[in-house]
DNA sequence: GCTTAGGTATGTGTTTTGACATAGCGCGAT
DNA sequence: ATCGCGCTATGTCAAAACACATACCTAAGC
């Protein structure tokens, strides 16, 4: 059940730099634990103070922050591979809550061991950072969506997006790919009413571009997409994966 | 006119970590350059593929990233201590542009040195990782805001931010501190348009929460305003700077 | 002194988004 | 089997935000 990093399946990926044994060894060392959580488990909750370091193995989650009154916003979707809770790990105390969206797999870097990592490895810990630096990236994209998309533009940016995300990963096959989003999360990310969402969806769908169903999304006509988010940034063809 | 970084006036404001002078020379060497530029001026460009990592001395700065038609969406101000460019300087190139907002200088860490910093100087490594991480932070709320919170809120979510974040830095003195922002600004930071953003500022004004005039911001009712925001995150009490 | 440009202010009408209500569907629990 | 719940769908109306037009003020440049 435990996962070595040595046999890892996910470092194989085209998204993904190669790496020595030497490297995978330091990896492997600092990993504590392989976690398997369900749909819908709260692995970081904000305010906690001693959040590890996670990369997600399998599945999709997210993070979030919400206001007082519940209002809630998802800053960030993760797919296998990605980096989650440098800041939970880093600074004081969460500032967001994580949730995996699917059944998922998690292996763990415990924050004690952060430091040393920097001392002793520092190919990993630079590539943490980098790790770090292109989460920011996701981030920045989300903001430009809600301050400056509007909303059939914000749902065709996420598609673009996400779509360009699980390519890396082969995690489509024939245009389509698992898409375990509900309405709720859609409109949660990008800053919308549920119902307003439900009704830009359907606008969309009219308009043939992509479908939404059955927790899958068919890419039908990614120029078109594309134009209309005005979304055309490239992710790196490979990075680190920690 | 060069400040060195063992005399730096900065590091010494109650924000920043201590530092001893063995950690300081690690920085001064890794030190660049010194550069002024003035107001307006782009120091990242959009695409840039050499940019390099900078830490903000002295004015302001901002982060934007801008759609093909022009909407332009700012992503986070940057106040002295602040680093601006980590993912430019990591990422092959930059996804964002970044500009001077008031005359402000500049200390620079060539990229090329980043992973000799990694290898040689540990702890000033994980320190640029906290910053990065806390960057990613200020960004998460700005989403937060743009996503969730109404005109109303947004600004007064953005001026207790910049209002607690002077405040660490001395550069708050009786309720009031320097703000170089126009109108424009607030509202491509907020997502805003310029006319509501102007509308929304008369409105909050009417109720006396605080005063924006003449390239100063006086706070009359902290408390107000946070309630409005429902904004009621802390900064870390002192934080690195490299 | 005049002109120009950037910034701010404000009225009017339109568009976008949100709020509320209601309904249907699929699925798991009792 | 049926009840309840989560999710999706859709109509109607209200509110928020935007677009456009115009005006005023100040400071810089000629």
């Amino acid at each position: 059940m435990y996962v070595r990093c040595h046999g890892c399946p996910l470092r194989t990926k085209p998204a993904f730099h190669d790496k020595t044994q030497d490297e995978i060894a330091v990896i492997d060392q600092m990993k504590s634990d392989h976690l398997r959580v369900s749909a819908g488990t709260e692995f970081i909750h904000p305010e906690q103070t001693d959040a590890e370091l996670y990369t997600l193995f399998s599945g999709w989650a997210f993070r979030y922050k919400e206001l007082a009154d519940g209002r809630r916003q998802i800053l960030n979707f993760s797919l296998p591979g990605d980096l989650i809770g440098m800041q939970a790990a880093l600074l004081d105390k969460s500032l967001y809550g994580a949730v995996a969206l699917t059944d998922a797999e998690l292996c763990v870097v415990p924050r004690r061991r952060l430091f040393k990592l920097f001392e002793h490895a520092p190919g990993a810990a630079y590539e943490l950072t980098w790790l770090g630096a292109r989460e920011e990236a996701l981030v920045d994209e989300n903001l430009l969506t809600a301050g400056r998309r509007n909303a059939m533009e914000r749902v065709a940016a996420m598609v673009a997006a996400l779509y360009k995300r699980a390519e890396q990963l082969d995690l489509v096959q024939d245009g389509v790919m698992d898409f375990p989003l509900t309405q709720q999360h859609i409109a949660d990310a990008l800053g919308l009413s549920l119902v307003h969402t439900n009704k830009t969806l359907a606008r969309l769908r009219a308009q043939g571009m992509f479908r939404i169903a059955d927790g899958k999304l068919a890419l039908l006509n990614p120029r078109a997409v594309a134009r209309l988010a005005q979304y055309f940034e490239k992710e790196p063809a490979r990075r680190p994966i920690i």
